[in-house]
DNA sequence: ACCTGAACACCGTTCAAGT
DNA sequence: ACCTGAACACCGTTCAAGT
């Protein structure tokens, strides 16, 4: 017992995400426990409550490891284009992360934190890189000033996505298939697109 | 010990998920447990495995409960009328219920059961029933043939006010308040709708 | 300063034993 | 036929005791 300096803090926390990580696609977010981590890492459970405050922060950390992943994975397939075209490549994208990694997926978004948690400054500021890639997207339906509206879409598209997932993943509509949750991803894009080109003021007109 | 006819098994059944509702609204989710259940009815955890196979299946069916109560809720609000009247007055009605009802809305869409349970058919019909209350507030935009596509409307309306108030309501998507959570969704019915308009056929041009 | 592991207070689930 | 409660195999978290 007592200090093994086999590992450096930093060592030992990369070390406990891995492990996590890995647990989590073996067994799903319900087998993900301390002493599994624990184990894993060859160090006793008290050790991990020296890295993480509880399993809900360790879990809130694998969760910003798993929005980096995802990040990188969608900025890598990132299309350049017309915002129905961009934002179409972008869902497809997004959803291919989430049939190759459903569990990962399910952690990041349907882990309950207690209810009074709330998430550090770091944690938002992934999620806003990942809605600015989606704001990427659609500039061009936003004149310069409309910087309010273009953020403001880009939520709404995100939320939407989200909520097909989560709904057809968990089986909470019915039986959806993976081709009918594109298809809806779809129907989502084009007809909130097409409403906010109809509805946008052309911008030369009031000049 | 031995068999108490105190209650009848369906007595039994509704006190489980009365003391399991009490229970959620009390200590949320997390704090739902066997025990508790059992000790609140005044019976032995055993008895509860004679009423469901188990936890997650105790759940389904408190979540049953919990659909027709928001189903009864929504339609109770239900106000005829042009589409986006109807639907605005309707999502208003389901934010409404959220936030009255927090800690049952978490276990009804954000509990996660293991991933290979399937929602039994009765529990999908009670969804299918909330599914039809909006596409009765979006019947008008879609002609008698095209009921496929007023389905797939509600299905997508659906998913996307979920998504909104799932990632909200944990702040999974930094700070947004109630008043921004009613702006989204009112900006997703408005596009949404409007997309819809502009697209359909004018149902007399191909006659 | 760091790490251990026993200890505490919980879990879900099962099943022999009771009536 | 129904109900009990002890038993089993787990949990998260803490903290005195070690080096």
């Amino acid at each position: 017992m007592a200090r093994r300096s086999d590992h450096s803090r930093e060592e030992l926390y990369e070390m406990a995400l891995d492990a996590a990580r890995e647990i989590v696609l073996e067994v799903g977010v319900r087998g993900l426990t301390t002493r599994k981590v624990a184990s894993r890492i060859g160090y006793s459970v008290g050790t991990l409550y020296n890295l993480f405050e509880n399993l809900d922060d360790m879990i809130v950390h694998l969760n910003g490891r798993i929005l980096d992943e995802l990040h990188d994975w969608l900025v890598e397939d990132f299309r350049q284009g017309e915002p129905e075209f961009s934002l179409y490549a972008l869902v497809e994208s997004y959803l291919k992360f989430t049939r190759k990694n459903r569990t990962l997926w399910n952690v990041l978004f349907e882990y309950r934190f207690p209810e009074d948690q709330e998430l550090p400054v770091w944690y938002q500021e992934k999620i806003n890189r990942l809605l600015r890639v989606i704001e990427r997207s659609i500039t061009p339906l936003f004149t310069p000033d409309r910087e309010q509206d273009r953020q403001h879409a880009a939520y709404v598209l995100w939320c939407g996505l989200h909520g097909i997932c989560a709904l057809s993943s968990t089986d909470k509509l019915g039986i959806v298939s993976s081709k009918s949750i594109s298809e809806m991803a779809g129907s989502l894009i084009t007809n909130y697109l097409a409403g906010i080109r109809s509805r946008m003021q052309p911008v030369g007109a009031a000049v």
